[in-house]
Formats: structure tokens, sequence, C-alpha cells
DNA sequence: AAATTTAGTTAGTATATTCTAACTAAAAAG
DNA sequence: CTTTTTAGTTAGAATATACTAACTAAATTT
């Protein structure tokens, strides 16, 4: 349990800086990490509405309709207003706000690389076999 | 290769949520996202100057000077003065600080269980051996 | 010992981040 | 069809984040 504890704490401090490596590739300099962050919930939370962001972030709605336009203005982020319900809009990335997801696959990229290097073709099927067992519900 | 991304995407997907789950735990409410940030690299170099937080935040002096008085005032972190160079001081965290370290081993042990549950004392055993490996310089 | 460099601070400014209060307009409930 | 609820915005205020310019004081160079 220990040496598990501490390999998943290399791991950790080695992905976040893959990460680090990664936004600086990307060059994402006209946003701040709030900003970042932003992006990322958008994007996990697949086109959620302000209130639904809003909820996520644990922020109130003004604040993120402040946070929000500004993203647009910089046109990371498109508003789409619903159908279903006109009051409400989908929030979308645009091209340049799906940059994110490439700047990830990147990292993963990079750490899916070290591994490779280090590890012999039995020993990585061994490793992603290790994986599927624990991403099994 | 594909494969092995999708999995250091899952699992740095699950790990970030860890991360979170764990901060909401340990609660630092009173911390903005940039200040836990400071927090962190300050963590990372292990009692840096002014000069060195700066130069790994990539941040001009003044805005560290001023960040990190208030994480002063908040108790997060004292400064402690420098007996080689009168000038300088070297940056602690204090004990309410140096929970953020608390809090990524209690995300880190929260991986680890999730691993352990799902794998069989044999496999645990292979998982770190290959870790190991990938771990070698 | 004087001049220069370095570490850090202070002051002033601009923008970002967050809140509450008060609002509009659409949807849902009565 | 009127009332209430819900989604989101606007306005105004407080604090945070970041910068440049100008400074103090200690260390280093000449």
């Amino acid at each position: 349990m220990k040496n598990l504890v501490e390999i998943i704490a290399k791991l950790s401090m080695e992905m976040g800086l893959m990460e680090e490596a990664a936004r600086e590739q990307f060059n994402f300099s006209d946003l701040t990490l709030t900003q970042m962050h932003y992006l990322e919930t958008i994007n996990n939370l697949v086109n959620p509405n302000i209130t639904e962001l809003a909820v996520a972030l644990k922020l109130k709605k003004p604040t993120v309709t402040v946070a929000v336009d500004k993203l647009m203005e910089k046109q990371y982020v498109i508003k789409v207003q619903s159908d279903e319900d006109r009051r409400s809009s989908h929030l979308h990335l645009t091209e340049k706000g799906r940059l994110i997801n490439q700047m990830h696959d990147y990292a993963h990229r990079t750490i899916a690389e070290l591994i490779i290097k280090k590890l012999s073709e039995k020993e990585i099927k061994t490793f992603i076999s290790l994986f599927e067992k624990i991403y099994t519900i």
C-alpha cells in the first residue's frame, strides 16, 4: 500500500509537469488560470448552460455570466440559444477553445511515450490489461 | 500506443477528480485557485526566496511580494531571513500551509485504494514492479 | 572606497474575480 | 390567465492579480 501511494504520488507529479509543459507549448498566454479552469469545466460538462456551469464551479450566476462574456470576447466560447428553453443558452468551445483538448492529448502522449520507452512489448500489454481491470465497474 | 494514451487520459481525469474531492475535504475556502498554486509551488521548490518563486511562476517580483504578503496575513506562509544574504528571505509553509501535502496524500491514497480493490495481491506486485521500471533513469 | 548589481518593497494602475441587489423575459404552476 | 419560478443579465462594490516605475538596502565588482 505504501509503495503504491508513492507511485501514485510520483505519477501525479509527473503528470502535473507534463501538463505544465504542454500548457507552455500551446501558449494560452491570453488566458488566466481561472479562465483555463472555466474552459476545462465547459469541456467536461459538454455544452452546459450558465446555471450548470455555475453549479459545477460553485460560483454565483452573475459571476459566471461576466466571466463567460470575457471568454466570448476572446473567442474561446460561443453561446447557442436553446430551442427548448429560449431563456437559456448552451456554451460551446470554439475551435480555439478546443485546443485545450489537444493540449491534454499532448501531455498524455508524452507520458505514454515515456512508458513505452521503459517497458518491453509484453510488459506494456500487462500494464494495459491491469489498467483495464482497474477501470471496470 | 492508442490504448495507452487512453489509459493515461482516464487516469489523469480520475486523479483530477480525486484532487478536487480532496480539496473539498480539506476546505481551503479562504484561498483562491491562484493562492493554492503559490502554495504548491513554494512546497515544490522547498523554501524558495521571492526571486526564485517569481521565476518559477513566471511573474514579476512585485507581483509575488504582494501575493506572498497576503498568504502571510492568512497564516499560510512565513518568511525566514537568510543568514548568507540579509536582503533575502526564504519562504516556508506554516503548519496550516503544509496541509496541502496532506490533501495530496489523501487523493493519492484514495486512488491507491481504488486500485487495490480491483487487483489481486499478485497483480498489485506486478503493477508496482512495472512502475519501478518506468521510474528508473 | 566608489560604482554597480541584486533582492526585495512601495506606490499606482489596469484588469480579473467574485459577490449582492435589482432587474427582464420566458416557462411552469395555480 | 394571473402568479410564481427559473434563466440569465446589468450595475455596483470589494478583493485579487498582475504590471511598470521608482525606491531602499545589502552584496558584489571594479
